[in-house]
DNA sequence: CCAAAAGTGTTGCTTGTACACCCATGT
DNA sequence: ACATGGGTGTACAAGCAACACTTTTGG
C-alpha cells in the first residue's frame, strides 16, 4: 500500500469490489390477549409458497438501515417513533434462493391496540403467538429466535411494556406481559415489588374491575425525563 | 401485493432496488503492558490523511459478513480461530465520503503475544492504548466507543481472558485486565474469590515470581466442553 | 360462603463489598 | 525489617425467592 499510489486507490478502490442488495428484516411484536405475538406476512409465490415472512425491505440509496426499517414499519404497520433496534445481520451469500441478500435484522416493538389494522389486513398480514409459530421463509426462524433472545435480553435489563401496553394496565397485565416473554411464571408478589421499586411506574386514580373482584390499580410509565436507570428486572439462574 | 404478479415479483423484485458497497470494520484489542490496546492503521491519503483508522475490507461475493471479518484479520495479524463478534451497522448514507458504504463492525480480540508482529509492522498499523487514542476517520470513533461497550457488557456476562491473556497468567493479571477493560480498581480478594467461583479456571503448578515477592501461581484457561455457564462477573451500580 | 386476585409482610439464602489479617520473600 | 503482593476470612448490607397472610368482592 505504497503512498505514491494513494490518489489513485481512493478514486478505484471502491470499484474493484462487488455491490449487494441490502435488505432490512423486521421483527415486530406486539402483546395481545396475554400472548406476545409476531407480525407475519404469507408469501404468495413459489418457492416457499405458503410459508410466512418477516416484513421486509430493501435499504435505498438515501436512507441508513435504521431509516429503511422505519419506512417499512410505517408501510405495514401505520406507526412511526416505534421502539427499534437493531439485531443481528444475516449475511450467508445463499441465504436467499432468489439473489444475493445481505440482511440486517430489527426488532420492533408495537401496540397492537393503536395499530392500523387495515393496513396489516390488506397484506394479508397476520399476528402469530410465539408459542404457535408457522415455518417460515430461508433462515427467518434464526432471525425470530434471534430477536426474541434480544427482547428477553432487553426486558430482563429495562423495564419493558411502555412499547407493548396500552397506556394505563394492571401490575397483572405488566406481569403477564413478562411471563410471555419469559415462557415462564413469576411469584405475583415480588413481581409487584420489584417492578415498583424501579421507580419509573405510577399509580393511577382509576380500577380496573374487569380482571378481579377486588379492583387492580392502573397504573402508567411516567413521563420520566431524567432516568436511565438500567435495573435487572430478570435474574436468569 | 396480488398474487397474480407473484412470478414477475419474484425474478424482477430485486433488480428495481439499489445494490451498495458492504464494508467489514473490526476493532482489533490487545492486552499489553497492562493495557487495553486497540489496533490502528495510519491513513496515507486524502481527505483524512494522518487520521488513524480501523481495518476494514469489502465483502465479496462468495463470503458472509462473518467470514470477511475474519478474512480480514487473517490478513492483518496473521491469525485464525480468534474470538469474532457482531457489533452494530453503521449506515447513514454519507458516512465514508469517498462513496456510499454499510459497514458492518466486528470485535476482535487476540492475543497480542503471538500474532504476528512483522504483518502489523508492514502495514504501519500501531498498537493504541485506548484511553489514549488518536482522531480517527469518518465515524470509526463512534464505531470503537460501540467495540468497547460490547465488550465491557461481554466481559462483565462471562469471564474473558482466554482470548487476550497467554496460556498462563496469574490472577493479578486477570485482575490487570478488567481493571483496564472498564476503566475501574477491583478488590484483589473479592475479584479472585469471584472468578474461582465460576469455576472455569484451573490452577498450574508454576508461579511467577517476577511480579512479586512471594510469587503467584499461574492459572489457566480449563478446556472445558460442557460450561457455558453465563455468570456475572462485573455489577454494574 | 368461597374462589380469585390485590396487596403486604416475613424469613432465609445468596451475593457483593469493604475490610482486616496473616504469609512469603526480595531488597 | 519492611514493603509488596498473595491469599484467606469475616462482617455487614442488599437482593431475591418462597410463601404466609390479610383484604376485597362478584358469583
Amino acid at each position: 500500500m505504497p503512498k505514491k499510489n494513494a490518489i489513485l486507490m481512493l478514486s478505484e478502490m471502491y470499484k474493484q469490489h462487488p455491490k449487494h442488495y441490502v435488505a432490512v428484516d423486521c421483527s415486530i411484536f406486539g402483546y395481545e390477549e396475554s400472548e406476545l405475538k409476531l407480525l407475519l406476512y404469507p408469501r404468495g409465490f413459489e418457492p416457499s409458497l405458503g410459508k410466512w415472512s418477516l416484513m421486509g425491505g430493501f435499504v435505498q440509496e438515501n436512507e441508513s438501515m435504521d431509516e429503511a426499517a422505519r419506512r417499512v414499519l410505517l408501510q405495514t404497520t401505520g406507526l412511526k417513533d416505534i421502539f427499534l433496534e437493531q439485531g443481528n445481520a444475516f449475511s450467508k451469500p445463499n441465504r436467499d434462493p432468489g439473489a444475493r441478500v445481505i440482511s440486517m435484522t430489527f426488532v420492533a416493538l408495537i401496540r397492537i391496540d393503536i395499530h392500523d389494522k387495515e393496513l396489516v389486513r390488506e397484506n394479508g398480514a397476520h399476528w402469530w403467538p410465539i408459542t404457535k409459530l408457522p415455518s417460515l421463509v430461508f433462515d427467518h426462524e434464526a432471525i425470530v429466535e434471534n430477536a426474541l433472545a434480544l427482547l428477553q435480553q432487553k426486558a430482563s435489563i429495562d423495564l419493558i411494556g411502555k412499547e407493548l401496553l396500552p397506556e394505563m394496565f394492571t401490575l397483572m397485565q405488566l406481569r403477564n406481559l413478562y411471563e410471555a416473554i419469559f415462557q415462564k411464571s413469576f411469584d405475583p408478589g415480588n413481581f409487584r415489588k420489584k417492578v415498583l421499586s424501579v421507580g419509573i411506574l405510577e399509580r393511577s386514580n382509576s380500577k380496573n374491575t374487569t380482571e378481579s373482584k377486588k379492583g387492580a390499580f392502573y397504573y402508567r410509565f411516567k413521563t420520566s425525563t431524567s432516568d436511565l436507570k438500567s435495573e435487572r428486572i430478570v435474574k436468569f439462574p
